[in-house]
DNA sequence: TTGTAAGCGTTATCAC
DNA sequence: GTGATAACGCTTACAA
């Protein structure tokens, strides 16, 4: 009942460590025969390969990371990231690969830093958000490692992403309150300096200059995807614009903050005010009330940019591809026609 | 600039292999002048050792598992989850060690799960919940590898555990509803069959029974840590029994979901209604209304399991422990005095 | 203090 | 079809 090695199961199967290789790898050029005794014997030994030793005579480990920015823990909580996080690993395990999950922060040392990206250690990394991604790509560009990127970067096009079409689904939620007879539309979008922003607030704005509605420059702000910045920012809006009747949130957890704030603040939802996200995250639907928003098909985000990584990983001479998904209005109760004036 | 190894590295130090092994290391006994000559090296040329073969010469890969089972996209994107992860990550980093997050679920195949628990290919594994703790206790019983558990588990007194004291904390919870002048008290709970929920029930009903109240036990319900079941449970509850004002949650989740009853129930927390949840998750403070919590140090439930893993892979002689942490009461306005009647 | 050599457990090449 | 044998890149006795 020792510790078994190929050797040992090649001894007892009366063949060589070859034979015993190619069995395992599933190889041609093995007898019926000799094959039936090998796999005899790892079934009743339970015998398995050592991953490592495997890793260290094939230069492939079969682990793939993934990276992404530590932005304390409120927007961590929100479910996208467990969500995309498991599209990812459901995927690599059907195709064989482990993940790991790894945060980026910017207080810890550059030799942790290194140590994640540690050499000789993943086969490919998939980066969640942008703070992540030019590290990356600047530590890594003189290795062979794929990147996937989550989230298109304009300033990397020969690296594989995928991402939700960001302006169309902003443009969607947008033309679906002025449709409501909404005008005085406010807009609370996450980071700053990133192409997802841009175009969200493009579609925002196309929008409404499609409707024929000047767009108020006071009426969007830039921050964070974060409850406490939509709480914030509505919180002053609420006081400052009464003449606002709806809001497009770029996140869900944006607009759980700003549902609080009008709450706070007695404006009634959708009474009196409709606010819509962004994401579609499964929260969203116990929001109070019951959050309207664009659904992103967060899990397919993370399974699609894993099957991009492993086809590169196994193909390194695939293209790079930038691959858009669909997002989907869903209505709930925190939208409704517009009402004439907020204090009924 | 080609794909540098020790033997490369030695050559350019003049030195052996060996020596910069011992560098690399930080073994005594080599001198300072052939040290400073190894370490100008591989400064020059950021050479970095291969993990994979240091993991075959030491038999320690230096990567721990943190296991968890798949329980729906609801219940992992409830924020508790990442928290603990994030503790976990954490500690791993600091100490040296990589982390590596899987899901257990039982579509997956046999062969996948072997796959996860791959053979010599983690140091330890931190089990998130039950589900995932048998099975992993029964494949890694004959093996050496060290695991430890989040949530104690009468059944495997020998192996690490961490957990916040659960019965404390609803003790707590419900004690201050009392004292709020609240007599009928509902509860609804989690997981059944689980000694964590076993423990918060005993709470529960105690502090009920010190306080001289009998408790009812068709107000008490058992099922998962869902939005779904708390909105469920509390949307049958709101019509059956009008003398209900007061809830415990055993999870922020469970809050959720009951909120929302209550509010398409047009029950007005806290004015007619008090809710107390449990977790002290971030998003618990942007609940509508800000939610009154027992907040569990969740992050240092990560950190400290982590650590106790650690501390049994270098030390395979240390003691298993069962650790307990403090929970505390969080205040905030889901709790209210008991108003006479719930209709105002 | 330093270097040599023997592992670690695989896969891969190449005779047979 | 099969089996030596040489990698893979590192650690670690042990000898020098």
């Amino acid at each position: 009942m020792e510790k078994l090695n190929i050797d040992k199961v090649a001894k007892l199967a009366h063949v060589s460590r070859s034979v015993v290789s190619r069995v395992l790898n599933n190889h041609p050029n093995v007898s019926e025969e000799a094959k039936q005794r090998v796999l005899e014997i790892v079934e009743k030994y339970n015998y398995r390969p050592n991953t490592v030793a495997r890793s260290l005579a094939t230069r492939s480990t079969y682990q793939i990371g993934v990276l992404t920015s530590r932005i304390g823990e409120e927007s961590l909580g929100n479910g996208y990231w467990s969500l995309l996080y498991l599209g990812i690993f459901e995927e690599c395990i059907r195709r064989g690969y482990y993940v790991s999950l790894s945060f980026y922060s910017s207080s810890m040392t550059d030799e942790l830093h290194e140590h994640l990206l540690n050499e000789h250690h993943l086969d490919g990394i998939i980066c969640l958000n942008e703070e992540v991604t030019e590290f990356t790509v600047k530590k890594l560009s003189e290795k062979e490692i794929p990147i996937v990127l989550v989230g298109h970067n304009p300033d990397y096009p020969d690296i594989c992403s995928v991402d939700v079409n960001n302006y169309e689904g902003t443009y969607k939620a947008v033309k679906y309150l002025i449709d409501l007879g909404h005008e005085n539309i406010g807009g609370i979008f996450g980071d700053q300096n990133v192409q997802e922003t841009e175009h969200r607030l493009r579609g925002y704005t196309n929008a409404l200059n499609e409707a024929g509605i000047q767009p108020n420059s006071e009426f969007t702000a830039v921050g964070s995807y974060t409850q406490h910045d939509g709480l914030r920012t509505m919180n002053r809006w609420a006081k400052k614009f009464p003449e606002m009747t709806a809001l497009f949130c770029a996140s869900d957890t944006i607009a759980m903050g700003a549902l609080l704030a009008l709450y706070e603040n007695n404006i009634s939802v959708p009474e009196q005010f409709s606010v819509v996200g962004f994401d579609g995250l499964p929260i969203s639907r116990y929001l109070i009330p019951p959050l309207t928003t664009i659904a992103q098909p967060t899990y397919g985000k993370g399974e699609k940019a894993a099957r991009l990584l492993i086809d590169r990983i196994q193909n390194k001479s695939k293209k790079a591809e930038q691959v858009n998904l669909k997002p989907k209005l869903v209505i709930r109760k925190s939208t409704a026609k517009v009402n004439q004036t907020r204090t009924r």
